[in-house]
DNA sequence: ACTATTGTATTAGATGTTTAATACAATAGT
DNA sequence: ACTATTGTATTAAACATCTAATACAATAGT
């Protein structure tokens, strides 16, 4: 799995969105076990700590859910998953048409170029 | 005009996006004179030296020319910055159409939302 | 019961960002 | 020539992030 993360913002919050999009692509289903976190921060090339930042904030954003020494995991409540899915895509499309806006771009530019784009011939990531 | 900074990333960066921006959009036109560091620096609510870096970055960048103390002036070359409104736009839609193609949205959905959306009623920066 | 694995907490140091206060350098405008 | 305004540079302190090393707490699995 990817983690590409930058340079110019904070990893915990990186690691947070990267978390989630996982989620929300069912990349991690409702209910299943994630690995731990030594492992996710090994996968990550990132600190354990980093890593248990992002896990335990989105834990109490009532997204993941830990049990002690059994692990960590997703939480069950399907509608909250779609909640967020829907706030992370609501979010994305507001500022994307506002950049877009402001850039000089009209409706119909954008929906051509949406239309021209290829991204959704591959579904591991890869733009092709 | 609008300063919003989030305080989830350096704020020399977003002013930087901030300026490229208020520069592609034709508000601070092609040869036209900027306001002053300290005056900008008022205006975002930001530290003089924070708005000083984000300038000669962008000046780095090409996007800007100090003279000293006649002040800052936006470049003359207007195909510049026509290559940055398409970097930026370009990297936008990518990002955008990544996004949402990992939240599991078809390019129909996308179209969809895209042609309901009402943010070019204004041309403010505000959506109506 | 023991052990390995889990999440969690703590402390310290390195680094980058931001603010603050100040000073200098250059010149447009008078 | 003088002066105010410009960009620029420097130093220090406060703060957040990230890494590192380590330890503790709890329990599933044996």
């Amino acid at each position: 799995m990817s983690w590409k993360l930058q340079s110019d913002r904070p990893i915990y919050s990186q690691l947070m969105e990267l978390i989630e999009l996982k989620i929300c692509s069912g990349f991690y289903p409702p209910g299943s076990k994630i690995p731990s976190v030594r492992e996710l921060a090994q996968e990550a090339s990132v600190n354990p700590n980093t890593m248990q930042r992002a896990l335990s904030t989105l834990e109490s954003d009532g997204l993941l859910i830990s049990n002690r020494t059994s692990g960590r995991f997703v939480t069950n409540d399907e509608s909250e998953i779609l909640k967020l899915k829907k706030k992370l895509a609501e979010k994305n499309v507001a500022e994307f048409l506002q950049m877009m806006s402001k850039l000089g771009f009209t409706k119909d530019e954008i929906q051509n170029a949406i239309s021209k784009s290829y991204i959704w011939e591959d579904n591991n990531g890869n733009n092709t």
